[in-house]
RNA sequence: GGUCGCGUGGCCGAGUGGUUAGGCAAAGGUCUGCAAAACCUUCUACGGUGGUUCGAACCCACUCGCGACCUCCA
């Protein structure tokens, strides 16, 4: 539909056609979070972005399986040695079950995904529901002789693997630059090599979230999970990998590395990788203190910022950038991209209450046609320049001077003809809501508008403009609300 | 240190060898009982130096500044 989309794909590191591998089925996996925490405004580009692709993908007639999982085991905290997950660390401190922090954060989760209108994904897999599939991956590496057992811990062996494979070559990594550079780490002497990582942990004594295995009790390395969940319910090689640009490496190599030494065939055909959020020109995030969680943001209770923003307000703000490229976060940009988000709705309102016009044939204004037209085809263009939200948001904005300029009677919806007047409604709603995810947030509340109907019903009693007080009340009986005049005052009630 | 990326007007942010990105903010105008919205106009920038070219913000070199990954991270 409308050219053909163009994908930027971190494995050639160049833009490509995106030719699924089973048309017009499209398997898509995404790296989730870690509910360990409240989402912070990184979790939210990703999310965002990602869902913006998962919307356009299907809005180009594509079935797309779009699998997002929930860590919820395994992640060591800091050395290997110490051997406490992040989960279980939250937990002590909470003196709460691992998996009712796992919960909680899981349901905090979903209400920011729901606010900021990101659909939720085809399959959402939890690690910890998967530790037979993780497992069973481990031993397929061991059998190709690319693990290896130590003290009931199994870790991937990089440097066998690298004899077949190019391990790096998803990040741009040469292993024999990691190996001039790796720092002693405590805890590593079971490796064979310091840039072999884990694949399965053993557990130490006081570790609360534990599995049994071939090896032990015991947890799943950080990377496993996701190459066993992906490849479960997306096959392999399935079509999109994406995630966030910090889990380049060693992340994803890792993934990739793992599913390519278990199954002999490639992960994924194409990665993406959306960039980070900045502020103050640094990346944002838990690590560094200076992260914004959603909450926070919506509340507007953080030091660095000046107000609340809506979850819409960041939804626009996000994708008004490119995926690829950093934001820069400022109470500045969000307040201009609130502005804009409502100019952008209030666009969608008029043109709902345009009247479509009737083709009298004559009098077309063809140059102001070809206009429009050709800025609705080039809506689909910046979406198939490697979904360049960006550019296709300008485009709109462009329609929108049309769209006002018919509100105003500037322009006649007359000189346009019906077809390009079409052209131009189902563009401008599409893009705005369907691809973009952009809704209303109104405010109103239906009783604040009760209430000024009932001063202006009161004063007109006052006034004895009983015409007018007739017909409020007659015209609020429609709507199901009845009035009612007590010593007390006006009081209104559902009828 | 290794690898990679970025530096665009007051702010955010596309783009990329010759054509207005767009939004926000600001100023002027049209409209208007007031206000707001909308529309029109203005503000025409691409870190620095040198090179390639008829022509560079876009290519190349050097340089300055910033950042990301290499450890958990969206």
């Amino acid at each position: 539909m409308q050219g053909q989309l163009k994908v930027y794909n971190t494995l050639t590191r160049q833009k490509e056609h995106f030719l699924p591998l089973n048309p017009p089925l499209v398997g898509m996996y995404l790296c989730g979070p870690t509910v360990y925490g409240k989402a912070h405004l990184g979790h939210a580009r990703s999310a965002i972005n990602f869902d913006t692709i998962f919307r356009y993908l299907k809005h180009l007639g594509y079935q797309v399986r779009y699998v997002r999982n929930i860590t919820d085991v395994g992640h060591l905290e800091r050395d290997a040695d110490e051997g406490i997950d992040k989960i279980a660390q939250q937990a002590r401190l909470e003196s709460l079950e691992p998996m009712e922090v796992v919960q909680r954060y899981t349901n905090s989760y979903h209400q920011d995904m729901d606010l900021l209108n990101v659909q939720p994904p085809s399959i959402e897999p939890s690690a910890s529901g998967h530790i037979p599939e993780q497992i069973t991956m481990i031993q397929q590496i061991i059998k190709a002789g690319l693990g290896y057992e130590a003290h009931g811990s199994v870790y991937f062996d990089v440097e066998a693997y690298n004899k077949a494979h190019h391990y790096g070559k998803l990040s741009g990594r040469i292993v024999e630059d990691l190996l001039a550079d790796t720092r002693p780490l405590s805890g590593q002497q079971e490796k064979h090599n310091p840039l072999d990582f884990a694949l399965w942990k053993k557990a130490t004594p006081g570790h609360l979230m534990r599995w049994p295995s071939p090896w032990g009790e015991g947890f799943p390395g950080w990377h496993i999970e996701c190459s066993a969940i992906s490849t479960k319910y997306l096959g392999q090689p399935f079509d999109i990998h994406g995630g966030g640009i910090d889990l380049l490496f060693p992340h994803h190599e890792c993934e990739l590395a793992q599913a390519q030494a278990a199954s002999h065939a490639e992960l994924a055909k194409y990665w993406f990788h959306n960039n980070l959020i900045t502020i103050r020109g640094q990346k944002m995030g838990k690590s560094l203190g200076n992260a914004i969680t959603l909450e926070q943001l919506f509340k507007g209770r953080h030091p660095l910022l000046d107000q609340a923003y809506s979850p819409m307000t960041l939804r626009f703000f996000v994708l008004q950038a490119h995926y690829r490229s950093t934001i820069s976060f400022s109470n500045e940009a969000l307040q201009a991209a609130r502005n804009g988000y409502l100019k952008l709705m209030n666009g969608l309102k008029v043109l709902t209450e345009l009247p479509v016009p009737k083709d009298s044939g004559a009098g077309m204004d063809q140059d102001m046609a070809a206009q429009i037209k050709h800025s609705c085809n080039r809506c689909y263009e910046a979406m198939n320049d490697d979904f360049n939200t960006a550019q296709m948001i300008a485009m709109l904005f462009n329609l929108l001077k049309s769209i006002n300029a018919l509100r105003n009677g500037q322009l006649s919806p007359y000189l346009l003809g019906s077809t390009v007047f079409e052209n131009l409604k189902n563009t401008y709603a599409t893009f705005v809501q369907d691809i973009l995810g952009l809704r209303q947030e109104s405010s109103v509340s239906a009783t604040a508008l009760i209430d000024i109907l009932l001063g202006l019903y009161s004063q007109a009693k006052v006034q004895k403009q009983y015409d007018q007080v007739d017909a409020i009340r007659a015209q609020l009986q429609e709507l199901g609300i009845a009035l009612q005049d007590t010593p007390m005052g006006v009081h209104w009630c559902y009828t």
